[in-house]
DNA sequence: CGAAGTATTGACCAGATTCAACTCGCGTGG
DNA sequence: CCACGCGAGTTGAATCTGGTCAATACTTCG
């Protein structure tokens, strides 16, 4: 009876577990043996579905958890002093959230859906104490956080050294890329993210990501309509995004 | 003897131990007792000081280990693609460089002394294997790469939101923190940096670094020649790199 | 269907870059 | 010891990218 409050449980309980997510070749537990997977599997937490707009955690709060992002997206978002607040991160599938909040073992943002989101909570604690039997886990960790720290660099770079067009350009590629590894079109796509956000997280005005994106249009690089995205000159694209200042 | 060479051998093996580091309380040792400080000792290599200029490992090397900065500052720097570097980070005393290359094996951006410097060698697998039996150890290095990437955030958000002035006032705020931290003056010291290392760090021209400078010199916040700093008014510095876009 | 939020477009403005000239400080070698 | 030369730093003028403000269209949702 798949509609009782039981069967619905179960099967809810059943999709969490990690030996049959159709991320494990992308999440935390990705170099694991199948017995140890089930450990890993055994301290994770369900939660129910985020709706748009909902948070996952608020900034300032008690870190307990990270978290692996099943679907959907998020956006973390920091508000620092009085004013504007800093869209620092999206989150896609099998991305691990959360991290950041282990030393001042509080969040250092808010982690905001944007869509109907689900994720895997992981309490941090017995994560850590996992991870000392399980040295694979420990150096996957280790990698998560490496991972993240390599890509904050790329973003420094992209926001001290890019202009306009080539931000929009890696973001776009970038995109196209995290969708291609997780088995979807890189073509085509449906963006989360508002297009404040978008320009929020890339140091730009609103209006800039509209006209670039108008421009872009032009040239033929995408066809884009309200949030449906479609890439028509990845190769093109990825070459602006590199593209150096020509001096 | 301290003048022979087994003399002066001793007295730098002596020099290294983390019991009598002067930096123990802010370094990686910190949450650790006495005897495991010995065993977290023992995995430590001396390496002979850093010459300004040299690179302490180079972008794309292997990445075998994390090092602590004992004294002297170091640079970190990325260059992607054909063209311009980007400067990442800089490093002080009790700092750990090369985490990011956990990830990917290999070392992300050259790290280069700016002056003559000293670093403890930490080979990361031993201290991998040492974090297995040491929980707090362990803890203490997920913080440390925690703090890295909430600093990492703070910076972007500093690109991307901050005027120039702003950035600047940043930066030497940031560093009187760090000096008075590490027990030195807050108010006066020396820029181990360049101008040029300065601008590509915080995303600015020389030129601009060098204007903002002379600007602040005639509105009183800080006295600066050459490369020496007096900071007169931190307050002001810290009210205006707070300071939020008035709308 | 209407209202509020979201996106686009245009005109104008300002902060920061670029280019270029010039000065200063420092180390080297004559 | 001083002159020289080079790199680092400063200053000025012109330019330009992207931001701001304001008006207008489009969507999404109650």
């Amino acid at each position: 009876m798949p509609d009782t409050a039981a069967g619905r449980r179960r099967s809810l309980l059943h999709e969490t577990r990690c030996g049959n997510c159709s991320l494990s070749s992308l999440c935390l537990p990705l170099a694991l043996e199948l017995e140890d997977i089930d450990q890993f599997d055994a301290i994770i937490r369900r939660r129910a579905p985020l709706k748009k707009g909902e948070s996952l955690f608020r900034q300032g709060g008690a870190f307990t958890s990270v978290y692996a992002v099943r679907s959907g997206s998020l956006k973390q978002v920091t508000s620092e002093g009085s004013g504007a607040d800093q869209l620092t991160n999206f989150y896609l599938p099998s991305e691990l959230v959360g991290l950041d909040g282990i030393d001042e073992d509080a969040y250092p943002g808010s982690v905001i859906a944007l869509e109907t989101t689900t994720v895997c909570e992981i309490p941090f604690d017995r994560l850590d104490a996992l991870s000392e039997r399980l040295p694979k886990l420990r150096t996957q960790l280790y990698r998560s956080m490496s991972k993240e720290m390599r890509d904050d660099r790329r973003m420094m770079r992209l926001l001290s050294r890019k202009t306009a067009d080539q931000r929009l350009a890696t973001f776009f590629a970038s995109l196209s890329d995290r969708f291609r590894r997780r088995g979807y079109s890189p073509y085509s796509f449906r963006l989360s993210m508002s297009r404040a956000d978008i320009g929020n997280y890339l140091g730009l005005a609103v209006e800039t990501v509209s006209r670039i994106l108008g421009r872009f249009q032009q040239q033929g690089l995408v066809a884009v309509s309200g949030r449906e995205v479609n890439i028509l000159d990845l190769d093109a694209l990825i070459e602006l995004a590199e593209e150096e200042g020509c001096h």
